[in-house]
DNA sequence: TCTGGGGTCCTAGGACCC
DNA sequence: TCTGGGGTCCTAGGACCC
């Protein structure tokens, strides 16, 4: 059996473990640059706030029904994302964390009629112990697992918990779940659904295989085997190596010059650079973006340019002339642009390193010990003690982000106050 | 004035190899 | 009428997830 825990409106319940005094009201959480509303508490989706709205379109009614806003805050919600987890790997050896807010747990283990208990008290104990609630949904596959607990999350007569097993308890389950709520169907593959009269979980259970392997792809076979109780995605404990690195940023407000997008593009690299160098790999292929806005009637310019390395590397001085380099190949003058990016992609292993022909190196390199003293002195004394000059200073197009709360939990001067 | 950011997997088709 | 057979690698595009 696996169970799914997944928070309840996670980045809501962060903001309310450090201000109680937003219990029972109305909340939603804004995206980078305050953009558009990517979390909303239980009291603002009966409102009737809709979910990727952008902000500036709902702040009157939000004002109206005296919804709290807030800008998003990851140093607050990848903290407590990380105390969520360490509590639930006190509860099963075999854990996957899927995302920032929701983990597998391999639960077999656990006796038949134990498991409802067993599941109640993950519950109680996350909540107890990190002050954030969450829902647990059991079943003998992931797909299952997620639609239990997507039942869980809104049954009133739940409370947060629902093992399903049993064929009966499945189907009874899967009837009551719009087929555009199973994991794994958007919305492309809802509406093609639907068109051929399948509209919920059950009847998408029960389609042709051949056929649904025509219309969707192996994914969607093994999505319908999972429906039926074959397991087809295992819990993945040791997460697979990454493939692409991406760190890129709207601007808070347009920029012209090409001096101020290298700067971006600088700090986006670094970013990136020091991600890599986290997960012990080296990068060969750089590419950027910069674009103007989509919106509106401006004119609209968007382009990229990628450079393949002669020699894969996580040198941060490195990869920002890289992209300082390709941004000279695509940059026009005249345009508005409101975002850039980096984006690293065939990643490799650092221990795995393929010297060119033209390299000597024994051992660490000059390039490897001043990343590393990098690293250890921004870990020490904060991000940005010791950065690159092309990163510049006073960055006037740094994004929005006026209504963020404190870093409770990640800093000396934030910490909260109980009196 | 204001519209997020970061990922994955699969398939088809073209280029190329022997 | 009929023009081999069997591969790999790469990329772009489409679908999905949180």
């Amino acid at each position: 059996m696996i169970a799914l825990v997944d928070c309840n409106n996670f980045y809501a319940s962060c903001q309310r473990v450090f201000d109680p005094g937003l219990e029972g009201k109305p909340i939603v959480v804004l995206s980078n640059n305050d953009g558009c509303i990517v979390a909303r508490s239980r009291e603002a989706k009966r409102l009737g706030v809709p979910m990727g709205a952008p902000y500036f379109k709902q702040r009157d009614f939000l004002d109206k029904n005296g919804v709290r806003v807030f800008s998003s805050n990851y140093a607050l919600y990848g903290d407590m994302s990380r105390r969520v987890m360490s509590v639930l790997e006190q509860f099963s050896p075999g854990i996957e964390i899927y995302s920032i807010d929701e983990a597998f747990l391999d639960v077999s283990g656990i006796e038949t009629g134990d498991l409802e208990d067993y599941c109640e008290r993950i519950r109680d104990i996350v909540k107890q112990w990190t002050g954030i609630p969450v829902s647990v949904g059991a079943a003998a596959t992931k797909t299952l697992a997620k639609a239990a607990n997507e039942y869980a999350k809104n049954a009133v007569d739940k409370n947060g918990v629902m093992v399903v097993r049993g064929e009966e308890d499945v189907n009874a389950l899967l009837a009551k779940l719009p087929v555009d709520d199973v994991w794994g169907i958007g919305r492309r593959y809802a509406v093609m659904l639907k068109s051929h009269g399948i509209a919920n979980a059950l009847q998408l259970k029960r389609a042709d295989l051949e056929w649904i392997h025509r219309k969707m792809t192996v994914m969607g076979e093994r999505l319908v085997r999972e429906l039926r109780g074959e397991p087809c995605f295992a819990i993945e404990e040791t997460p697979a190596s990454r493939k692409s690195i991406v760190s890129s940023r709207s601007f808070g407000m347009p920029v012209t010059s090409i001096d101020d997008l290298r700067e971006a593009l600088a700090m986006y690299a670094t970013t990136a650079a020091a991600k890599l160098r986290v997960l012990k790999s080296l990068v060969s292929r750089v590419s950027i973006f910069i674009t103007t806005n989509r919106f509106g009637s401006a004119p609209r310019y968007a382009e990229c340019a990628g450079l393949e390395l002669t020699e894969p590397t996580a040198d941060t001085r490195v990869l920002v002339k890289v992209t300082g380099n390709l941004l000279n190949r695509i940059y026009r003058e005249g345009f508005k642009y409101v975002k850039a990016g980096v984006c690293f992609t065939d990643i490799t292993a650092a221990n795995a390193r393929q010297l060119s022909l033209f390299t000597c190196s024994n051992g660490r390199s000059r390039s490897d010990s001043l990343m590393y003293a990098l690293d250890e002195l921004n870990e020490k004394f904060g991000r940005n003690t010791i950065k690159t000059a092309a990163e510049g200073v006073n960055h006037c197009w740094h994004m929005r982000q006026s209504k963020r709360s404190n870093r409770f939990t990640t800093r000396w001067d934030e910490l909260p106050r109980v009196c």
